[in-house]
DNA sequence: GAGTATTGGATACCTCTACTATCTATGTTA
DNA sequence: TAACATAGATAGTAGAGGTATCCAATACTC
């Protein structure tokens, strides 16, 4: 396949596959001559994770691409890949500009008794949501992120799940990347509708 | 207060300052003459708010416009103000390019016998992350989105009852902004440490 | 085997967003 | 009254995410 075919195929221009090419997104062809390469499905499917990572969730093209080199090392290791996706990637070290809240998300992890790294850029996260909450005059604590983090459990069991009989690693790891990543906007938006829902049932009454 | 102890008292510069009143995020300050405005508290909380939902959410500023414009004029109507905000904001109409997906999630919202409007935007939000995910061959449809809307819905219980006792519209409107918003990046730190701890748990099976 | 089209690679350019800087006429403050 | 701040206008900047153009080498098409 050579990379008019690829765009054909995919619906990205050739300018923009050669810009994710010079980016480093997307592995470069088999060279066959000078100015030849081939391209297979692989590129292919590689693309269309491009675009779903950019397009539907909105990830900047620099963390794409961390988040697909951390899938190409860690495909066999799905626990380590979890911990990477979203916008709070970071997959080196990061500055760590600890907020206050930083003890009080540790409280509510050990009150969760949840086996997480100390590290997970996720807890800052939730430091720094809740730090910029509270500046906005909002009462939220760990007692009110609890119940919150309850049915974050039971969410992880669905998504976990989903994962369950996928053999080769590199596609369990893959999945595990798409579930965790795109399902987002969607989690979201069903959280928005069930909100109108439960806003409608309480004026109803 | 003038506009430098605005800016003193708020952390932002005099300059983008200036540039949120040209853009309309911030509503001039009462003239008190050619070169001389006042400004209020109210002044000061808006601005921590816009700085709120561009940063901690990273929402643009033509849609942070958006959002507070809406907040101003439905400040009586929580329930209208609920399906505002995000990113797939869209207070007028939309495009509406219909994914083929739509009637899919047609019938899920039966099956689960919500209340919410026809046109509300997160319906496409979901429709095109299940056209997305199908097409990178993951197996999605309403039956496993089931089960996320049941905690969704959950979910929506906590947020609709920490508005509650709040007598002031127009406080319980931007709470209900802060925390349908500002929650968003936590609720998805929540299920990333749950994943991780999830994923912790069956290894050690 | 000639002519046309395509390719990889390099470089320049473009559009949009979110600011930032500078200027001017007017005000305020010590 | 001199130094400094301010509103409002206009121009400039940096980064992201492409897009366009050029070139020499190569591949199809007759």
């Amino acid at each position: 396949m050579r990379i008019s075919d690829l765009s054909r195929r995919s619906g990205v221009s050739v300018t923009t596959i050669k810009y994710y090419l010079r980016e480093g997104l997307l592995p470069p062809g088999r060279q066959t001559a000078a100015t030849q390469a081939e391209y297979d499905d692989q590129h292919l499917r590689r693309l269309r994770l491009i675009r779903a990572l950019t397009g539907v969730r909105g990830l900047s093209v620099s963390t794409t691409r961390e988040v697909l080199d951390a899938l190409g090392e860690h495909a066999g290791d799905t626990h380590t890949l979890l911990g990477l996706a979203l916008g709070s990637v970071r997959v080196g070290e990061e500055p760590a500009g600890d907020a206050p809240e930083a003890g009080e998300v540790r409280a509510l992890v050990e009150e969760l008794g949840w086996d997480v790294h100390e590290s997970a850029p996720a807890r800052a996260t939730l430091a720094e949501t809740l730090s910029t909450l509270r500046s906005l005059g909002v009462p939220v604590d760990r007692h009110t992120l609890l119940p919150y983090a309850r049915l974050a459990e039971r969410t992880a069991e669905l998504d976990l799940g989903q994962l369950d009989g996928i053999a080769d690693p590199l596609e369990a790891a893959e999945r595990a990347l798409l579930l965790t990543v795109l399902l987002e906007p969607a989690l979201m938006a069903l959280r928005r509708l069930a909100q109108e829902n439960e806003s409608a049932r309480r004026h109803a009454n």
